[in-house]
DNA sequence: ATCCAATACTTGACTAATTCCAGAATCCAT
DNA sequence: ATGGATTCTGGAATTAGTCAAGTATTGGAT
């Protein structure tokens, strides 16, 4: 019998190099976010069922923490959305959602590396992350809302 | 009779110049968004309720929608907690938001004026607002974990 | 190759935040 | 004062995510 966790893309090997436990859900799950950037948790939920045929909403919630955690994916919460998930991690990139329908782009960080990192004054805060949304409106809403 | 929609303070000016119909709810809201910053609107239905007695769920989410429409006031939604409201608009500043406590402290802009409104690439979009938040932990929270 | 403890997954109920709905009340321009 | 538009109310519904307990799978030790 084949054993499901061993794989030809490499994904096993990265998940046992960042010490996760490698299971068939969690390698779907790592698949689907790869494939569709941006995706909640429920876009992936489909995804992953499209594949290996189920999967519990727990564990798909779980899964995508432990990634997080870990550092192989990339949480993102637009205000008045669900969380999106997306793979590119550690590269300093922000995003661009568009008001009316969603859709999130990607936008290099506009200043340089890593001064988006350092507030003017942290008010005795360990910062660790600094999140930039742009906000406005893709092209095809904006043609939409001139009708 | 007196009217309630007259006020001293004039809110109710500022109400009315934005074309917002002027009610008594409406008042409270705004003065309770003023004197606590960074409320959820459960803070702000405890608020309002001292002030004016009663007020449903709904006129308070109802009003805090209308209010961020008309720009009067800015709603930040950090994840994993309530949205929060503010009344500083228009001036491009930012947050600082505790991961462990939720609390939320206004940071100026790090790199100026209003340079954080552009992207590197706007991919056709109309950008009109950039959302910075700055994560980390507060002081007293880095104490507590330590321990 | 087999076993076992640790880890992960499933199910199903539960919570918190917010929105939807439809009727009642209120506001304000005339 | 009146009518039409807007807003408020209370309850029910939805959405996103979490908790808990039992079952299954993984990976290291034998």
């Amino acid at each position: 019998m084949e054993k499901v966790t061993d794989t030809t893309d490499g994904v096993d090997q990265l998940l046992r190099q960042h010490k996760v436990q490698v299971t068939a859900q969690r390698l779907a799950i790592m698949r689907a976010v790869s494939s569709r950037p941006h995706a909640t948790a429920d876009d992936l939920t489909d995804d992953v069922r499209a594949v290996i045929g189920s999967i519990s909403r727990q564990a798909v919630y779980d899964t995508l923490g432990v990634l997080v955690d870990k550092n192989l994916i990339r949480r993102i919460q637009p205000s008045g959305s669900a969380a999106r998930y997306e793979d590119r991690v550690g590269d300093n990139h922000h995003h661009l959602i568009c008001r009316d329908c969603g859709t999130t782009v990607d936008v290099d960080c506009a200043v340089g590396e890593v001064p988006c990192l350092t507030a003017h004054d942290d008010h005795g805060f360990e910062i660790d992350e600094a999140e930039v949304i742009y906000w406005g409106m893709c092209s095809p809403c904006q043609t939409e809302s001139k009708k």
